[in-house]
DNA sequence: TTCACGCTGTGAAAAAGTTAACAAAGTCCA
DNA sequence: TGGACTTTGTTAACTTTTTCACAGCGTGAA
């Protein structure tokens, strides 16, 4: 298989899917279809197929599609082969919570080390994983071979650390400061911005006659 | 003026775009050009001319945009007349990390209570924010009118903690949990998937040499 | 065997979002 | 004064994403 070149907004949405039918097989079910998978990622039951459809996963029209096919098909279509390594910068209280989420949700997906400047936090271990000092950032992503950061530091930061971050080499940067960055064309950057998705809930809160989004699930 | 109906991308950018240019006029600058701000915010420049337009912000081929005049119009297109109080239910590392957020760059956003089911916490105030009972979600959320809410609870408490709030009153919620969470049409249901997101830049990282989302500004 | 049913797979249409491109307008400089 | 220059406002073209709609196919009932 070559490079399947799956749009964006699948790839997202795949994972929640995986997510989802995850559950439901802790609940005994062997399969499901489209349209239940819809219901409960919120969508339609044609994006549904669609979107399997684009990873090569096919369902019958009497069961549906097999949860344990479709799980591995998922992880053949958007994990890698084997587990991939991240390094977290910025020990806060984001970041302790990106460790968890990450340990909890993303088996494929360890975080190696994490950074901060912080001396009490340094050299000590939060669960699991290492925290070292920001000024070994460079060092440790480049001997490990790390292409993936995440970025949980303030705002004003997080420019020069992730110059440090493509110079070591890292390829993806998942930006939760509220900032930004620049980065060579060949880095791929995804900017969370929470300040824009709280105000963003807030004025379609305040619009909520008028739905968008609200899929038609019931 | 009427309900402008703005497109859900632009809102998402107008904020952006009103972070960035508050800290450009920190920096002494009066006005600047489209082209400017797409460089900031990491678009193209019709695009921001577009956006702009939608909230009938409109320049001068000689300045570009008054910074003054676009932070208002943002302000008069995206936040409500008086300032918005919201409710955090779970406040974990996510939830005080989100404490800090409002209250650092949301200046129209107020917290105006936080939730959670340890007793420890509950009675307490954290920055400035009285933490009580999940119990107390309904009265309190009612009894103040509180339109919006942020859930950064476990996935399993989700659908519960919403049910409560819709109940109460709430019109938007924003979901940090690994859950889609289910409510009636008029609500409008922000899923923030911190695993999706995460997997995403996984896969991108790992197809680096295929850019999307990159933007070509130089 | 034959029919009706319900769901998948998928082309085609529609909608949403983005980029290109250019007329209009103000300023500067000669 | 007039022409060159720069950037806005906006329309049209284009791309991406979503929805519609229906043929095809096992199954189970008759």
């Amino acid at each position: 298989m070559i490079a399947p070149e799956i749009p964006t907004k699948t790839v997202e949405r795949l994972s929640r899917y995986r997510r989802i039918v995850r559950e439901r097989s802790d609940g005994g079910a062997i399969s499901l279809f489209s349209y239940e998978l819809a219901k409960l990622a919120g969508g339609s039951a044609a994006q549904v197929r669609r979107d399997l459809m684009a990873i090569g996963c096919s369902g019958s029209p009497i069961y549906g599609y097999k949860i344990d096919t479709l799980v591995e098909a998922i992880g053949l279509a958007i994990d890698g082969a084997t587990e991939q390594r991240m390094v977290l910068v910025g020990l806060g209280h984001l970041g302790a919570a990106l460790v968890d989420f990450v340990e909890r949700y993303c088996p494929k997906l360890v975080i190696f080390a994490a950074f901060d400047i912080d001396p009490s936090k340094i050299g000590r271990v939060h669960h699991g994983v290492r925290v070292y000092s920001v000024e070994s950032i460079g060092q440790i992503v480049a001997e490990q071979q790390i292409r993936i950061a995440i970025l949980a530091v303030p705002g004003e930061a997080a420019q020069a650390v992730a110059d440090g971050l493509v110079a070591a080499g890292v390829h993806g940067i998942l930006n939760f400061a509220p900032s930004v960055i620049r980065t060579p064309i060949n880095v791929y950057v995804e900017q969370t911005e929470i300040t824009a998705t709280l105000e963003k809930v807030a004025y379609f809160a305040r619009h909520y006659g008028a739905q968008q989004k609200q899929r038609k699930e019931r």
